[in-house]
RNA sequence: GCACAGGUGGGUGAGUGGUUAAAGCCAACAGACUGUAAAUCUGUCCCUCUCAGGAGGUACGGAGGUUCGAAUCCUCCCCUGUGCA
């Protein structure tokens, strides 16, 4: 069978449990650091084993331009590649369709896209978003979708949700008449790289996973239709996507809310691209079991870091000469060790290390909220305001 | 001592008569960042007021001068670099 959410305790709309996937048991609700390149900038992977990480996640748009399907197919396939073997997650590159809008054009075929890196055309249709992401052999795998523009009007975020429950249609079945081609196994030897299923499954191509993506804007009603249309088509898991690209606040969370009431309550529940660490924590509580944000490595890099005390914005001159560690209550290796007067002077001299510090400790303080956040669904007492800061 | 070349805002460095409070870059200071084209981007960066559109003052080594007008031209002085004695 495939990837799998075991429930394992509830709490209100909210639920704590494992996610069964090739590489191991997930424990959810999850929050997974964004390693676009196959890889987490700024940290090794043995020190994301040693945060704690479970899950990460790649992009199949980046790894296909580079360094190239064949690539990773030949070299054993991405957890091999990076080793790396925890779960992974690749996102589909629908979210590219978004973000390099002027590099891009959407047909009912696919996506046409320019290389960001050197100009060169390449087209991305579901099938071949399939194709890559069934060759980098990731645990879960996203249905190509068109993560809809904010604002659009009415017409188009309709016309956006149908495409993208088009090419739901198509990923499924391209992804169940291909899924066996998986290229390698739980030992890292290629298996079965023709292009017929005939070969029997190996325990890892029977359980790579496609999730869907429910779209539909910042409209309810048709955050309701997509769910409903998703569901129809059938996965083991379904996305909220589409948000955080540029909505109020109070939106987003009106969406997810309404959102997660029409998804299947014993399926994985995954909120793409979502959000600073009180959202995360909300989110959670309200009963999402997976996140992904690159907030937490991105500021970490720009010297924004995330504190029980609130942001702490490590180049401000008032931490020139500040003796304490970046935030009292952490237990990061970064915060047992230095002080924010270090970190502020590497950031300034432009210090790799700061890069790597910083995010070192934004990616613990995410993963110690969700820790937090699993431990009150399964504990059942109230989390205090500041307890959900934390 | 002589001969060249220079001295510009925190640094560097454009600018050689007006549209120059003076480009660009750096530093400094602040802000942004949410399925990563992001070690990125934006703003401020002489002083004082401001009804926020601006107003005034000071400023290109120093002192004079030419001119309606000078960082820009002239004179002298000071200083720096290089070369020759």
């Amino acid at each position: 069978m495939s990837v799998r959410l075991q429930i394992e305790a509830t709490r209100g709309s909210a639920r704590a449990g494992k996610l069964i996937t090739p590489h191991g048991e997930v424990e959810t609700p999850v929050f997974m650091p964004v390693g676009t390149l196959a890889s987490v900038k700024g940290v090794s992977q043995d020190v994301l084993e040693e945060l704690g990480v479970q899950i990460l996640l790649a992009n199949t748009y980046h790894l296909y331009l580079r360094p190239g399907i064949e690539t990773v197919r030949q070299m054993g396939g991405l957890h091999r590649f990076m080793s790396w073997d925890r779960a992974i997650l690749t996102d589909s590159g629908g979210f590219q369709v978004f973000s390099l809008t002027d590099l891009r054009k959407v047909s009912e075929e696919g996506v046409a896209f320019r290389s960001h890196l050197d100009g060169s055309p390449h087209f991305l249709s579901p099938e071949k978003a399939m194709e890559v992401q069934i060759g980098l052999g990731a645990d879960i795998i996203m249905a190509l979708d068109e993560c809809t523009e904010h604002p659009a009007d009415g017409q188009r975020v309709r016309a956006s949700m149908e495409l993208t429950l088009r090419w739901a249609a198509r990923c499924k079945g391209y992804f169940e008449a291909h899924k066996y081609e998986v290229a390698w196994a739980e030992s890292g030897e290629l298996r079965s790289v023709g292009r017929t299923n005939a070969s029997a499954p190996t325990r890892a191509s029977a359980t790579q996973a496609l999730f869907g993506i429910v779209q539909g804007g910042m409209d309810p009603g048709l955050r309701r239709e997509s769910a409903a249309r998703t569901i129809d088509i059938g996965f083991p898991g379904y996305a909220i996507g589409g948000l955080s690209v540029g909505e109020p606040r109070e939106i987003t969370r009106e969406i997810v809310l309404s959102t997660l009431e029409h998804l299947p309550s014993n399926q994985p529940r995954y909120l793409m691209g979502v959000g600073t660490p009180e959202e995360i924590a909300e989110y959670a509580q309200a009963g999402v079991d997976m996140m992904d944000c690159v907030l937490p490595t991105r500021a970490a890099r720009h010297g924004l870091l995330f504190t029980s005390e609130g942001k702490v914005s490590i180049k401000q001159a008032r931490y020139a000469q500040d003796e304490n560690a970046l935030d009292p209550a952490c237990d990061c290796r970064v915060c047992q060790r230095y002080s924010r007067a270090y970190l502020r002077h590497l950031y300034a001299s432009n210090e790799l290390l700061a890069q790597v510090l910083n995010t070192v400790h934004n990616l613990h303080y995410y993963l110690a909220t969700m820790r937090i956040v699993r431990a009150w669904i399964r504990a059942g007492h109230a989390l205090t305001p500041a307890g959900t800061r934390l």
